[in-house]
DNA sequence: ACCTGAACACCGTTCAAGT
DNA sequence: ACCTGAACACCGTTCAAGT
């Protein structure tokens, strides 16, 4: 795209790089405009240039998911393990929130990405010491992770222009807590 | 496409004949495989053929959407409430899993069609049959649509090659109804 | 190994013209 | 009103070539 390189030099190019304009692209875009081309483009360089640093796209938002969910922090290693799934959820509610344009992606292909799984332990950890162990962990793990998600997927929607956004998200994140919270008391048994 | 109509002759379209293209399309090739061109093609018209029925891809989508929704019966007026949504619940989730390709649309865009509101609706009242009513209604219509949609999204997904996927699916559908139940009865107090 | 240039095989959509 | 032909402005990705 620049002009002043010619094919033999290099733009001294970093995996992150392209990830960060990725970020960058989605959150002045959007998810449509989240394309190889506008990634390169915000770089400097050809839309081919990408694929020396990334397999493909879905790799490319693969990470740009599980890079996301780094910011949910693990749980304090002292907290009830009730209150501690109440804090961890709401703190991944508040993360997905963040990047809304990515919520519909992660019921759409899942994450797998360390993060993912480091978070998913979090979870286990604190039902086992609540008794839920096995199968029963299993399920409640998947209950709270489509819970989660699939209310930030809710929320994030455009929706019917009634009110104004601002007021509309306010009354939603009670919503999550106490639909949160029923959950959890149904998994306590 | 077909050579054998000349820019003045019609080929006797209809928007009902446009949107079982589009489902077949969605059977066959998949979600990435539904292009307005590839419906066009299969209707033997030229791509923007398809302009004079529908407005554009995204009402042509927001279309299939709701129609899948049609397949939703509606619940018995004389069920116990808490097992009338339980049923409904289950059923509208069985429909979900029947177009596995949608089933991510439906937390991305929402569904706001006449099905969607036909099962909201039946929703609500079979809540207020249980004295739940006004905010906590909706609060709790929310909860079991991200819940029912959330949990099909999460099925649908292709997940890491270890079990077979018809064993799998077994095991989640035994989540979903275990899952249904924690919400139901942190709905019912 | 990393980058450019050019190309391939696609997209959705619009516009003018024909009946 | 409904359709075709042609085009526009895009996509992701590959391939050959340059250093």
């Amino acid at each position: 795209m620049d002009p002043r390189r010619t094919p033999g030099q290099r733009a001294g190019l970093s995996r992150e790089q392209v990830l960060a304009a990725a970020r960058d692209s989605l959150l002045e875009r959007g998810l449509s405009g989240l394309t190889m081309r506008a990634v390169a483009q915000r770089l400097g360089v050809a839309p081919n240039a990408l694929y020396s640093h990334v397999p493909d796209k879905a790799a490319l938002v693969e990470d740009l998911l599980d890079d996301a969910l780094g910011a949910v922090p693990d749980p304090p290693a002292d907290a009830d393990w009730r209150t501690g799934l109440r804090d961890l959820m709401a703190r991944t509610h508040a993360v997905l929130l963040d990047s809304p344009d990515l919520v519909p992606l992660y019921l759409g292909r899942g994450a797998r990405g360390p993060n993912a799984r480091r978070l998913g332990a979090g979870v286990l950890d604190l039902l086992a010491r609540g008794g839920v162990t096995g199968p029963e962990a299993q399920e409640a793990l998947r209950a709270l992770i489509v819970y989660t998600i699939g209310f930030a997927a809710f929320e994030v929607q455009p929706g019917p222009e009634d009110a104004d956004p601002g007021e509309r998200s306010a009354g939603l994140s009670g919503t999550f807590d106490r639909g949160l919270g029923w959950l959890l008391a149904g998994i306590g048994g």
